[in-house]
DNA sequence: TGGGGTTAT
DNA sequence: ATAACCC
């Protein structure tokens, strides 16, 4: 398989033959940042609001400004009212609905894998590439006839110069050049601006897109890793580190980057577990082997509202059937059918940080079938689910009071490819009611509805 | 903190 | 089913 091909020789560097021949194991990735993704394409919407500053608003946070707005104080997840304090004059529209933004996330997403199709979505407004297949034709291409053809494109960190006889800074500075038609290419099909991050591996790209901030692309070459890590002024800055583990790390007295450096492994390993412990350690030498994991299609689709209060279970059911139905439009429109379906709830608590609750179960069979076309005809019997999914987390005979309900599909499946004789035959469960009967139970430690 | 997403356990 | 991470 291409993916696993891929992969491989993207995360397993040294003796293998999947790696081209005469070719290091050093990769060139590149990260691809859009700048204030939901206001510009809001601004794409509505040209009038280019000139003014604008926030996108859900609920009562400005979840993301144009640079307008940026310059006169207002900042990403700040308050409606603070920003409004700040800036007056701030025009506000509604974000609550992500479809635009999600459809133009993929747009972009399908225009750089026009480039190479080694694309990793990080939400809906980051891609990383790898670049490394692309720049070493272009390497083969090139003749030493073109002088013109070794310039770098944008900023290069550090302000460091670029040897030419080192093939690891002229591959860098292809995928530089390659970096930049990619933005070229956002901003004639699109209309989109953004910033680009090159250098060998995820980790390095994604910092190294984020120094020279709208609209512009920065280069970073191996030498200037140490440098670039250590202008990090704390761990929690590092991608990959995350609230709990930074939280963990300062009470084992790690603040810094270079803390976590010169860390004992050992202890490290005993507190957070060897996983964690080796990845997190290697991420503060600028080190990542991660590959770049080609997205596709999504995994799973979700709507969310949050609130104030529901207590009622008739509350909760007008909710769910809203984020139901905005759902079973999206699932028709994607093709796939999903086999799971999940109810996520968030229950009231004075100060207690965040805890979701959540209740799965596979999708009754004969309402699968359904899904593609009628859209109505599975409302009913769906929201009967989640409400037994409901009830099976909320006891509703007692009083609640939840701030948040969530409607996923997932588990999702092409429809029905199985070629009889082939393995997936066996092991696909049958979308039509004729063919092969009895169970297909697999290990679902999913609850069965009908069970109840 | 919103309204999403992913992978690992 | 939850917990961690990302935006």
């Amino acid at each position: 398989m291409k993916r696993a091909e891929a992969g491989e020789a993207g995360s397993w560097p040294v003796h293998d033959q999947v790696v081209p021949a005469g070719s290091s194991s050093s990769r060139v990735i590149v990260h691809v940042d859009l700048d204030c993704f939901y206001a510009q394409v809001e601004m794409i919407s509505n040209p009038e609001l280019k000139s003014k500053p604008l926030g996108v608003q859900q609920k009562y946070l400005v979840v993301t400004c144009n640079y307008e707005a940026r310059k006169l104080g207002v900042k990403k997840l700040m308050n409606v009212r603070d920003a409004k304090e700040k800036c007056p004059q701030l025009v506000l529209v509604n974000g609550e609905d992500l479809t635009r933004y999600r459809e133009m996330s993929y747009k972009v997403t399908e225009l750089l894998e026009e480039f190479s199709p080694v694309v990793e979505r990080l939400g809906f407004d980051e891609n990383f590439v790898d670049l490394t297949e692309m720049v070493e034709k272009r390497l083969e291409q090139l003749q030493s006839d073109e002088p013109s053809a070794l310039t770098v494109s944008g900023h290069v960190y550090g302000n460091q110069p670029i040897n030419l006889h080192d093939i690891l800074h002229i591959r860098l500075l292809i995928g530089s050049q390659i970096a930049a038609e990619m933005r070229e290419a956002m901003y004639n099909q699109l209309g989109l601006t953004g910033c680009a991050g090159v250098a060998s591996n995820k980790l390095l790209a994604k910092l190294a897109s984020g120094i020279f901030k709208p609209n512009q692309q920065t280069l970073l070459l191996p030498e200037s890793s140490q440098d670039l890590i250590h202008s990090l002024n704390h761990i929690k800055e590092m991608p990959g580190i995350g609230y709990k583990t930074t939280k963990r790390l300062e009470a084992l007295g790690i603040s810094s980057v270079r803390d976590l450096q010169t860390f004992s492994s050992k202890i490290l390993e005993k507190e957070l577990g060897i996983s964690v412990a080796q990845r997190i350690q290697k991420l503060s030498f600028g080190e990542d082997n991660s590959p770049v994991t080609p997205s596709g299609p999504p995994q799973s689709f979700s709507e969310e509202d949050s609130f104030k209060k529901c207590s009622s279970e008739v509350e909760a059911k007008n909710k769910i059937e809203e984020l139901l139905a905005s759902l079973l439009n999206r699932v028709c429109q994607d093709g796939r059918k999903p086999h799971t379906i999940r109810l996520i709830i968030r229950r009231y608590s004075s100060e207690k940080h965040y805890s979701r609750e959540s209740r799965q179960c596979p999708i009754p069979s004969h309402i699968i079938q359904k899904l593609g076309i009628g859209n109505y005809d599975v409302m009913t019997p769906m929201v009967d689910v989640l409400m037994k999914l409901f009830r099976n987390m909320v006891n509703v005979k007692m009083p609640f009071h939840l701030t948040l309900l969530s409607v996923c599909f997932c588990n999702l499946k092409a429809l029905n490819t199985a070629k009889k004789g082939t393995i997936d035959y066996y092991l696909t469960p049958s979308l039509s009611t004729t063919s092969r009967s009895g169970k297909h139970s697999f290990k679902m430690k999913d609850t069965h509805m009908e069970d109840f």
